[in-house]
DNA sequence: TTAATTTTGGACCAGATAGTCCAAAAACAT
DNA sequence: ATGTTTTTGGACTATCTGGTCCAAAATTAA
């Protein structure tokens, strides 16, 4: 046996010998994804996962080495596409790039399950450095996609505001948990304005 | 045997015969209640509250009932408390509530641990209803607060203002989480300001 | 002291948990 | 067809989970 014979999550198999896939990879992380935006992670047992992602045990183990190592790689794909999602939305808000970025705000994916990585950061961050540096990265991309939005005189002005601006939209999803009334969370996103415009 | 042979967590024995406690009912609720803000409900297992709490496994079920009974008191304590906090220090801030608030804000308790009925509402609110209302309740109190250290001439508005600066507060919560440095933290959350001053 | 009453420690339980293992099946290369 | 390589199903394990149970200890009232 050479020394490549344990490859966790990397087997691909693109050619040569052996038995094919039954399943696609990334549809499967899919799945996963929403089996650990829906139920957190600790919640979110491996047979909740196998089941959804219709693997077996041992195509789960073999394809993505274990629990955690598929979250990660869930959680930092939720990122990546949720940050180029966001500056999709910036830039085809042509004149209103803000005006379009809060819309988006408004009617955020996953409903009353809010927003995955910040899930994910309150539940674990404090105990998961790998997860609090992911949500870092991803609160500081977010800020400087928002601040690029508001382009005004002083950069560094737009940063702060921009940061404002993230931290309000962010708690209004501990209220869309709660089941405050839509039109009560979008009312209070709109004051954000306030915290934009000088 | 009489009917009410099996009442749980309310047998106090002021008096009477019978072997006495060896410990403090509310104390060992504060201990669990920093478990569960610690750890989260479900990873707080029942292992660590006992041992927190410095419990045997009886006197805890015989106290306090069950996991989740504990935890709903805890959490029905601590939102109580954090409340009657919050009215003290915006009593005491004398001619500036506002001011006396937001110092509270950046100088949270439980530091990283972040507001243990965000992270709760996080986990359980949307599987959990009772959670959830209690979560609303807790909203709903510190935008009442708020609005009233705010003190306008519109009162609709101040609501509306309150909640919008609550929420950027709860924001906050996620940076801190995240191990976002502090001052970038207060910096965010004295922009806060823009969202309350006309 | 004795009877009544309650707490306490710790053994115990059934079910769930993440993870392992292996023989059989399925594909490819020759 | 044959050998090689990989995937697949599912049985299996050790550990942890929340929760129960009971006999012994500790206390008060009589």
């Amino acid at each position: 046996m050479s020394e490549g014979t344990l490859i966790i999550g990397g087997n691909k198999s693109p050619a040569g010998p052996g038995r094919p896939r039954s399943f696609d990879e990334a549809e499967a992380l899919e799945k996963a994804l929403c089996v650990f935006w829906h139920k957190g992670y600790e919640t979110a047992s491996v047979d909740d996962l196998t089941e959804a992602m219709g693997l077996s045990r041992s195509s789960f183990y073999g394809t993505f080495g274990n629990k955690q190592a598929l979250f990660h790689k869930a959680l930092s794909h939720y990122s990546r596409r949720g940050l180029k999602t966001l500056r999709d939305v910036a830039n085809a808000g042509g004149d209103d790039p803000v005006g379009a970025i809060m819309e988006a705000l408004a009617n955020p994916q996953g409903g009353r399950d809010g927003c995955m990585l910040i899930n994910c950061l309150t539940e674990l961050a404090p105990h998961d450095e790998e997860v609090a540096a992911l949500g870092r990265h991803h609160l500081e991309s977010i800020d400087e996609i928002i601040a690029r939005a508001l382009k005004p005189s002083d950069p560094g002005q737009a940063l702060v505001k921009a940061r404002a601006f993230a931290s309000l939209a962010i708690g209004t999803l501990a209220l869309r948990k709660a089941g405050v009334p839509a039109d009560q969370i979008s009312q209070t996103l709109k004051q954000a304005r306030s915290v934009i415009t000088p």
